[in-house]
DNA sequence: TTGTAGGCGTTATCAG
DNA sequence: CTGATAACGCCTACAA
């Protein structure tokens, strides 16, 4: 039998306002009950009822994440942004996997109405701002790597654009002038923008580019090696192979040691996010350091105020910043 | 103004019971009646109130899940296992994460309560046990990857010891004399257990071992680079580094080659895990595989499987096998 | 400083 | 087949 407000109260010689109060330092009390109160529902091992408390408070003190079937450190590290941020702020997070499946994602969303304050949506492949329609305008709800047209919704990308450029443009000031891109899949918006970088830098420089020298992955290790493999048979060979992720940037090495090739002398690799593990990679790997974390804690704040706001206040659209990390997978610090 | 169970009685006139059934195939509705209450329910974007709901019915369709503070694929892959199988049988997941710190994990437990219908405990380091006693009796529990004795509660764990041992039985009949090995905090029950396997498996073969041979890491990267640079100074050098984790063999890897050593022909490498990345590593990483999707899988059957039973159930205790993934990392295939 | 009582949105138990 | 109505556990005016 679940003990509630009401054993804490007949057992402290008290009405259930009282004890209630206590709990939610919503008036006053004495000081000597107060400590009795407590004591007893310690005792007790009493915890106010989630579902009943906020039936009457119209808070669940919970945000909703949902996330797509992404796998490796990416999944970890967004929630390791947002989950602590949550959690201090008195938050528990729900989560929730949905594959990039229109009716999939209705259906996750659909569960989590009532359930949560409030909703941080990652769909890089879907039109997020037409799902997030479903929701009552009352639920706040912060877009991560979505396509998003308009000012409607507070927003948050990674600047998947600025990196890939400034990455092609490094390449292209070391004297590489035939770069390969093993893009990720069209429909992930992050992948389509980090092949508009690549393209756009070419373009700027005046730089040759030929559609050969672009594959399509699909983030995985296994999809760079294949590319790579490719991309090695081709003559001219390219000197450069840019990732559009590490994953397949490690691939990619796997594929070229096997074809005999040496990196970074005879070709030169680089990837996109920088993931721990880069820098123990053999040669060592150049990337372009996005702050994964971060995105999350940053995703979780505006979400947190936006509640607060009650949602009325004015939506922000913002984009993290990514850097360079050069390694010698692309010749490193010692030109060579 | 949320929309209740009320609005849609009202507008399709009848009464709030009749809307109830609906939603809850409960009892018997006329086929016309139920098509307009349903209409009525999504020209009205009616969802049942999950607070209100779980008031009365005593079930939130919410698994708890605990977690520590782990990083990369191990997270991301439990969760896969968990959120599909979960989500199959109509339960959401509430995610937190505590550092391995009794207090915090206990306030977590906490504010679970009254929240979840039942909970997944990944609590490697702390005797998860005596934290599971703060929760009230009918709270079914499965314990991951924890220390427990005795047979109070469901849990499942990996065999690490089972791993470690037939890994460095490999070794030895692979004619490595001197075998080195990496390991964790020895507060975390995993690293301890395939410590344990990596000792039985030498003691058993009466081969020779040496404290200097056993070197503690963390289960990070840089650990393990640090402890293979360590290893690699001694003399004789061991001819093999087992680490208690991929990450850290990877590690290993990076710092032998910066200390010009080869891999395998002067010194044999293999980790434990087997993630994705392991075979793409230069050479491919020889490893310990675990199925840990599986482990997040199993673990939310049993859960569910408490549920139903409200409890009442003989608990089990499993361990999930692991299987040798040889490659060329420590001489692989072609036997050199 | 404390108690009383109404209601949050649903489901469940009865009658009809 | 359908409709009242009493819970569920808690919060919160309002009254004392």
């Amino acid at each position: 039998m679940r003990i509630t407000i009401r054993d804490v109260a007949r057992e402290a010689g008290v009405s259930v306002a009282t004890v209630s109060r206590v709990f939610n330092d919503s008036g006053p009390v004495g000081e000597e009950t107060r400590q009795r109160i407590l004591s007893i529902a310690t005792r007790l091992r009493y915890t106010p009822d989630g579902a009943a408390r906020s039936l009457i408070t119209r808070r669940t003190n919970t945000l909703g994440v949902l996330l797509p079937d992404l796998y490796g450190e990416f999944f970890s590290e967004v929630i390791r942004g947002i989950d602590p941020t949550a959690q201090r702020s008195g938050y528990h997070i729900l989560v929730s996997r949905a594959h990039n499946d229109k009716r999939e994602i209705e259906a996750a969303m659909r569960a989590m109405r009532g359930r949560v304050d409030g909703l941080v949506v990652m769909s890089p492949d879907i039109d997020a701002a037409a799902l997030v329609a479903n929701l009552p305008d009352d639920c706040p709800v912060v877009l991560l790597n979505c396509v998003v047209e308009g000012t409607d919704y507070d927003s948050l990308n990674i600047d998947n654009f600025g990196g890939a450029y400034a990455m092609v443009t490094h390449l292209l000031g070391r004297g590489h002038e035939r770069i390969a891109f093993i893009a990720g899949h069209e429909r992930n918006h992050d992948a389509a923008e980090r092949l508009r970088g690549y393209r756009a830098a070419l373009r700027n420089a005046r730089a040759e580019s030929k559609k050969e020298w672009e594959r399509t992955g699909d983030f995985t290790e296994s999809s760079g090696y294949r590319a790579a493999s490719e991309i090695a048979a081709l003559s001219p060979r390219p000197t450069a192979i840019f990732a559009a992720n590490d994953s397949m940037a490690i691939g990619a090495l796997s594929a070229l040691r096997e074809a005999d090739l040496r990196v970074p002398q005879d070709v030169a690799v680089a990837g996109f996010d920088d993931i721990p593990m880069a820098r123990y990679m053999s040669p060592p790997l150049t990337s372009v350091h996005v702050a994964i974390g971060e995105l999350g804690e940053r995703a979780t704040r505006t979400l947190l105020h936006a509640i607060e706001e009650k949602n009325q206040h004015a939506k922000v659209q913002d984009t993290l910043p990514t850097t360079l990390v050069i390694r010698q997978s692309c010749g490193g610090d010692h030109r060579g």
